[in-house]
DNA sequence: ATGTATCACGAAAACGGTTTCGTGTTAATA
DNA sequence: TATTAACACGAAACCGTTTTCGTGATACAT
């Protein structure tokens, strides 16, 4: 086993000050070619390579940046990591992952540990919990030590920082109207209870293209679930208690059930019914029918918090001008609608 | 904007030394209870915490572990770093995530940048172009270094280090077995090459279950893909060259994707022809008909992965005994085949 | 009064780097 | 020959902790 070699052990072999070794591998002015040479050759072949916690320490800055969501086994939070992973790592950050599991207290937590120095800025996305209850202290304590922090999808507007979302309520709106334009009469949703920030846009973007059709907004085909949580029983009480033409759900699982529902009883998709749901997951793709959806692009997002973080992060400027990048959804057409 | 308030602060506003403050903070025996109480109320009003990197540089401990991965869309990967998470979280640590996208140089690179000091340890699942090439020297660099290693999924024998990994072998086995018991007679296989770790091992249950029985093996029914990437073509080439009766499927997206294209010929499942995958994902669970898989308990692998790793971290002893924990698969039966 | 515990605290080294500033040596200039 | 500038390097501070060891002050026993 042999150990990681410092400045210090080179310094004693070659006989030289720490500051000159230093100095040397940074191949500074200051230090004469011959010397130079020696250390560099020398900590080639002991393959030197200096310690981040030590530069990390001195410089202040750790090259880790902190990501806090919900979950990671939902196809849309996993595609935001790569987007993260894949752009940070360009730049030469690593990415701590912290899951809440929709738990405000881990959330809190997790804050705690990474911004004790272990983290140049956060990424996240707020749990259910936290959003049920409005509390953001947390968040407040982080940017007011001046810890940069990007939301992305599920934010909040009593926090002053960077947000990246997609337009929710356009790709609802978007979905419900290519089903009216499809000559769907009764269109329902399925989503969850309006705290969660994506779900209360995406209801208004389907409010928002029934109400400019003729068709209007019947509350009853309208299921508010408590949480995105799979929800067998309501879901098929749900579609059991009326006759329906088109669904919209605001996950691809609850589409992915509901279209199996359907087909249990008979219906014929699209014909009969016809179904779109958020989120471009394997689900969606692989599903009997492939399943119609609003895609996210989670990768996009991720790659776009990541950039934002990363430039305020390494911004000498100290200029507290937040702004929100709202990406366009779009809608993936597959056979569980018309084409 | 209220900066971290460190050790040094406290210090001079309490006109105490530093080593007081530290002490006093920590409870020591050697501080008056006087001191002691006007040190912790000045660090609680003040909201002071310890600096995580200094106490790293101080301790060579960073309580920081890397995990190093293939990818992490796919759901296998994605529940073992959620069982790492949840069970390193709670011994105190963060996961620092790193994607090798399947890719030698990228999983290099990765873990040189962690190997520096920035975690405490590794646990990975090599990338198909590092089985491929079969060139270990980035791994025997960071063992060597005293790094502990823990290596999950996708092994090799050629590093000495703790192995956490289920019995593909017997998973295929139990599977293929179980086709054999409903009388099933023309059973493929459709895996990947051989030089990841556990294609070769499913591919060997798959033939030792045919070899028990009388069927005996057909090389014709067994499609070797170039990895574990989608490909549409070839699956259907396999697909449409023969009459099957089973199909057993190195992952969820080929067996999902079989099916549909035994749908589309006419054929009801699981009557005419059956199915069963590895990997028990999403895609499984709500796939139609619901896909039996073989489960790789993924959250169980990460969880006892990360428990080897972090034992190994905090052991003292220098004691270079390795262990290889193989976790039995089961067969989570839904409706691809006869109940 | 002297010696010795005990107490309560501070100085300083250490972790592994970076960086500023000072200094001895050499060479060029007046 | 004396002065000065350039060169090449080292000492030391610093980042924020922890921890060992030393020490002055008080209290106690002799």
């Amino acid at each position: 086993m042999k150990a990681k070699i410092t400045l210090k052990d080179i310094a004693r072999e070659l006989e030289v000050s720490i500051s000159t070794v230093s100095k040397a591998l940074k191949n500074s002015e200051e230090i004469s070619r011959d010397t130079k040479e020696k250390v560099q050759a020398f900590a080639k072949l002991y393959n030197y390579k200096p310690n981040n916690i030590a530069i990390s320490l001195k410089n202040k800055r750790t090259k880790n940046i902190g990501v806090v969501i919900p979950d990671i086994v939902h196809h849309f939070f996993t595609t935001v990591i790569r987007g993260i992973e894949k752009y940070a790592n360009a730049r030469g950050y690593n990415v701590i992952v912290c899951l809440s599991e929709e738990s405000f207290d881990k959330e809190v937590i997790n804050m705690e540990m990474l911004a004790n120095g272990s983290i140049d800025g956060f990424i996240m996305s707020l749990s259910s919990e936290t959003q049920e209850k409005g509390d953001y202290n947390h968040l407040k304590e982080v940017t007011e030590q001046g810890i940069p922090v990007v939301l992305f999808d599920r934010i909040t507007n009593e926090i002053d920082c960077d947000k990246v979302i997609i337009d929710d309520e356009l790709g609802a709106y978007m979905a419900t109207k290519k089903f009216i334009e499809q000559g769907k009469k009764n269109i329902a949703l399925i989503t969850t209870d309006d705290y969660l920030s994506v779900s209360k846009a995406r209801t208004m973007g389907y409010i928002r293209a029934l109400e400019e059709s003729d068709l209007g907004v019947d509350e009853r085909k309208v299921l508010k679930l408590p949480s995105m949580e799979m929800d067998e029983k309501s879901i098929k009480k749900f579609m059991d208690s009326q006759e329906l033409d088109a669904v919209l759900c605001v996950n691809e699982i609850f589409a992915v059930y509901s279209m199996r529902l359907a087909q249990q009883k008979g219906l014929k998709i699209p014909e009969d019914i016809s179904f779109i749901g958020f989120t471009d997951g394997l689900l969606s793709k692989y599903a009997n029918p492939s399943l119609t959806v609003v895609s996210q692009h989670g990768e996009k997002m991720g790659e776009v918090s990541a950039k934002m973080l990363i430039d305020k992060v390494e911004s000498e400027e100290e200029e507290e001008t937040y702004q929100t990048k709202i990406l366009e959804p779009t809608l993936v057409i597959r056979d569980s609608i018309f084409h």
